[in-house]
RNA sequence: GGGCAGGUACCCAAGUGGCCAACGGGGGCAGACUGUAAAUCUGUUGCCAUCGGCUUCCAAGGUUCGAAUCCUUGCCUGCCCA
């Protein structure tokens, strides 16, 4: 019972809701006793195979699942894709090739095995069982759902109040996502909050084909960056799993102290009440450190922490600039000795967009040339052959540039 | 099929013949402050350029000395009626 008590725990850690906790607890009892592991699913939609730490938090908990001995499903959701969740703002889905959806699939697995055992971790596609479905299958499955039950869904009852258009195929998303779970024999489906009424359908197409129901586990959504929205790749407030180390690192740091507590409780399995006792800004340093060594390893999350140290803490220019330019005498202006004006020098780095973009960050006072501060934008740097000249623009960008005559 | 409303910069949104590269808000960027934080304050936010110029307000035509603003056609979105 104890076991069963451990067990709880790291379940409940982060998660919002568990529907019903005591079918939990009795599964879980029952999975030792017959010492048959749960089986654990979580959909993933394929047209968005580069994850980012949002998506996380559904595979960290689908790992502790792992770690307890339960056979993890994940599913990707390739059927449902050509559907669109109608979930928020829904946009036209454009239905994928299978040569797309095999290659985000690969993707997928390149960054879930970062965090799961591979071995121990089961893939399935829903087009397996939708894909040969019927029409006359179809039918008798949306037989299943009454249009009253499917818009006790807040979204579909809003739209349906407000005269909003409801397409019927919207309908069949929860279905399908449901079927799924009775197709694999789901004891558990893990989603976010935004997915409850999904989930749930779950379990009442499954007591209806005959099975148990599964135990509904939510997630929050995680908040993105600026600590308010959800982290979304349209909002801009993300961090992919393959964003390069540095600024993994960077993009970590910058976060606000309470969001960090939260990406502490939901990314990794830390003593939460350890982290509080310490310096916010070590904390800082050890989840982004933590985390980056997760996808990168731990050579270069050490080198991301250096090299953040090292241009941040102590002012200093980095061992790795973000831009290398090589300036020939072509490039070079002064009548006599060659030189070269600033703005042209920052556009060069390719570190801004655009040349006006490069003379407004000068006059702004975001310029250092070898450490000097440059605010004209007409001003010429002397150009000595051989040379290096250390360019920082802006807060975060440095570029090394070099004259080769 | 008919009627109505609308499509403006990254997003929302004002502008309804010249004073509009286009009010305001959000977001972004930069500076100050800091723990590279966050919050706050200030500035900035089409492109090229020393004055100044160039290309923009769904698309294509047209009216006009001059249009984001007027007309025509087309495309798209939402609502209403059938």
């Amino acid at each position: 019972m104890s076991d069963i008590a451990r067990q709880m725990d790291l379940i409940m850690r982060g998660a919002v809701e568990v529907i019903q906790r005591s079918e939990l607890e009795s599964k879980l009892a029952r999975a030792a006793k017959e010492k048959k592991p749960l089986r654990i699913k979580a959909g993933f939609d394929p047209t968005a195979p580069d994850l980012h730490l949002g998506h996380t938090v559904l595979i960290h908990k689908l790992k502790h699942f792992q770690d307890l001995g339960h056979q993890v499903i994940f599913l990707i959701g390739d059927f449902t894709g050509m559907i669109g969740d109608p979930t928020g703002v829904s946009e036209t889905r454009v239905a994928l090739t299978k040569e797309q959806v095999e290659r985000n699939a690969q993707t997928y697995e390149r960054q879930i095995f970062k965090i799961l055992d591979p071995k121990r971790t089961q893939v399935e596609f829903n087009s397996r069982w939708m894909g040969t479905m019927r029409a006359e299958e179809l039918i008798h499955l949306s037989a299943h759902y009454s249009v009253a039950r499917m818009l006790e869904r807040d979204d579909f009852r809003k739209r349906y109040t407000d005269q909003k258009p409801i397409s019927i195929h919207e309908f069949l998303y929860p279905l399908i996502q449901g079927y799924d779970s009775v197709a694999l024999k789901a004891d558990v489906e893990l989603g976010g909050t935004d997915q409850k009424f999904n989930l749930l359908v779950g379990r009442e197409l499954q007591r209806d084909f005959g099975q148990e129901a599964q135990v509904v586990v939510t997630m929050p959504l995680l908040e993105g960056t600026d600590g308010v929205r959800k982290m979304s790749k349209s909002l801009g407030n993300y961090i992919a799993l393959e964003d390069r180390p540095q600024d993994m690192f960077g993009k970590l740091m910058s976060i606000s102290d309470t969001l960090m507590f939260r990406y502490y409780e939901l990314l990794t399995t830390e003593d939460l009440a350890g982290v509080r006792t310490m310096h916010p800004m070590e904390a800082k340093l050890g989840l982004a450190e933590r985390i980056v060594t997760q996808y990168h390893g731990a050579e270069a999350a050490k080198r991301a922490r250096d090299g953040f140290q090292q241009k941040f803490q102590e002012r200093e220019f980095p061992a790795e600039p973000d831009a290398l330019v090589a300036l020939t005498q072509a490039d070079t202006t002064g009548a006599g000795r060659p030189a070269i004006t600033v703005v042209e020098l920052v556009a060069r780095t390719k570190l801004v967009p655009s040349k006006s973009e490069a003379r407004r960050v000068i006059i702004q006072g975001g310029v250092e040339v070898d450490g000097e501060k440059q605010t004209d934008p007409q001003a010429e740097v002397l150009l000595s052959p051989g040379r290096q000249y250390r360019l920082k623009v802006g807060k975060r960008k440095f570029a090394l540039v070099e004259f080769r005559p």
